[in-house]
DNA sequence: TAAACAACTATTGTTGACAATATAGTCATG
DNA sequence: CATGACTATATTGTCAACAATAGTTGTTTA
C-alpha cells in the first residue's frame, strides 16, 4: 500500500499550491531536492510551470512538515537530517506508536487484523526475495506503522506520525541509502505485535512497539557515539543499521 | 483590544506573512476570531493593512498548526474544537509529556530544578488570591508543562507540544471559559513531578505525568458519555472541567 | 596582500490586477 | 408552495510587475 502521494487522476478539484506540495514532498523524500540545498523560487516555479505565489504557499505547508527552514531574506533549505534529530525523531515515535499500538488493540476489529496478518504475509514473501528486499525493509515496514496509526482511530496522532514525521524517516533513509539492518528480527516483532492486538492487549501491544523502535533507536545511539561528531560527519556513509 | 493594528514601529528583520501570522494565531487563541467562522481574505488583509499574499502564506502556516481548514475553492475557517478532538490531544499529550518528564529527569540540573520549584511558589501565590486564580490555572499551568518539555532538550518534541498542541489546548479553554477545576491537587501532583525529575528518577516522572494528565482526560471522557453528543452539544457550556 | 568599501546582480518580499470558482439571490415553472 | 435553473456578486486562485534585501564582485586603500 502506497502511504505519501494522493492520486489525482481525476483532476482539478485542488489547487495548485497543494499540487505542488505534493509533487515537492515526493521529491524531498525520495532525495531529488537534495538535503541542505536551497530552494530558487523562480527556477522551481518555472519547473512546476506556476508563479511565485502558489509555490510560496507550498514552500508554507513544507515548512509546517518541517521539510524545509524558511530564513527571512534569504530562502528555504531543504532540511538535513543528522543522527540526533533522528534519534529525536525515534523517541517521539516510541512515544507515540507505543500510543497507536494501544489504542489499536482497543479499536481493531477482526477484519482489522485479518489485513494486519496478510500485509505480514506480503512482508514474509518480499523478505526472502533479493529484489524485494529493498521494498519491503523501506515502505513495506513503514506501511505496517501506518496501518497501525489507523486503527488507533486518532486523527491528530495519524497528522503527527503519517504526515511529518513517517516522510522524515522516509528522507532519512534514503539520505544514508540505509536499509534497516534486521528485518528477520523485526519481522517477529511486528507478528508479536498483532497478536497483542488481537487479543486486544493494550498494554502488550504498547510494550512491545516501544521495545520495536527503542531498539532502533539505541543502534543509531551507539553509531553516534563510536564516532566523534562533527556537525556533519554521519549521514552519507550507508553502513548497517537497526530496523524501525 | 484592537485587532488590525500593526506596530511595526520599531523594526523589520521579519517579513510581514510571519508577523501577521503571529497575529493571527493570538486572535485565535484568544477567541478573537471565532472558532467555525470562515476567514474572509480581502476583509482581513485590509485590517491588518497587508495584500493578501502574505496574508495566504500566513494561512497556510496557520493550516500547519491545525488552527484553521483550507478548503480549496471555499477558503480557510477558524478550527473547532468539539470534546472527542480535545480527547485526542490529551492522549497525545500523556504519551509525549510523559515523554518529556523522563528526559527532563535525565537533563535537569539543579539550577534546572531550582527554576521549577520558583515557578511553583509563584503558582502557589497565585492559587489562594481570588484575582490570580484564572492567571494560574490557565496561563501559569501550561507554563509548567511548557518548562519541563524545554528540559526534555528535545527540539522536535518541544515544536509539538508548544508549537501546536499548547496552542490548542489555550484556544479550547477560552471556548469553553473552562477553568481547570482541581487546581490544589494538580499543584501537588506538579511538586511530586519536580520531586522525581530532582531525583533523577525518569521512570518515576514519566509515570506521575501520564496519570497528571491521565486524570484530566477521563474527567472529559465522563463528562462526554455524560451527555448524548450531538456533534456540537457539548463545547458552549461552563462547567466544571478537570484540570491539564 | 588583505581589508574595507561600493556598485551590481540575483533573489526574496509585496502588491494590485485578472481569471476561475462558489455562493446568494431571483425568477420561472411544476 | 416548493424546486430548479439562471444570473449576479463576492471570494478564492493565479499571475506578472515592482520594491526591498542579501550576496557577490570588483575596486580602492592601508
Amino acid at each position: 500500500m502506497k502511504v505519501g502521494s494522493a492520486p489525482k487522476l481525476t483532476s482539478k478539484s485542488s489547487t495548485l499550491a497543494d499540487d505542488v506540495f505534493e509533487q515537492l514532498r515526493a521529491s524531498i523524500v525520495k532525495g531529488e531536492l537534495t538535503p541542505g540545498s536551497k530552494i530558487n523560487e523562480p527556477q522551481l516555479s518555472k519547473q512546476h510551470g506556476i508563479s511565485r505565489g502558489p509555490l510560496r504557499e507550498a514552500i508554507r505547508r513544507l515548512e509546517g512538515c518541517k521539510l524545509v527552514e524558511i530564513k527571512p531574506n534569504v530562502g528555504a533549505n531543504i532540511v538535513f537530517l543528522d543522527i540526533p534529530q533522528v534519534i529525536e525523531i525515534y523517541e517521539i515515535r516510541e512515544s507515540l506508536e507505543g500510543l497507536a499500538s494501544r489504542l489499536a488493540a482497543l479499536n481493531a476489529s477482526a477484519e482489522d487484523c485479518e489485513k494486519l496478518r496478510s500485509l505480514l504475509t506480503e512482508h514474509e514473501r518480499h523478505i526472502h526475495s533479493q529484489n524485494g528486499r529493498r521494498y519491503y525493509q523501506r515502505e513495506g515496514d513503514l506501511d505496517f506503522h501506518f496501518q497501525i496509526v489507523q486503527l488507533s482511530r486518532n486523527s491528530r496522532l495519524f497528522d503527527i506520525l503519517c504526515g511529518e514525521l513517517y516522510h522524515l524517516m522516509r528522507m532519512y533513509r534514503v539520505q544514508t541509502a540505509n536499509e534497516p539492518s534486521r528485518p528477520v528480527q523485526a519481522f517477529k516483532e511486528h507478528h508479536q505485535i498483532v497478536d497483542a492486538i488481537e487479543k486486544g492487549d493494550g498494554e502488550l501491544a504498547e510494550l512491545l512497539m516501544n521495545r520495536h523502535i527503542s531498539t532502533a533507536r539505541k543502534a543509531l545511539l551507539a553509531r553516534l557515539d563510536g564516532k566523534p561528531q562533527t556537525k556533519f560527519s554521519e549521514n552519507v556513509d550507508a553502513g548497517s543499521s537497526a530496523h524501525q
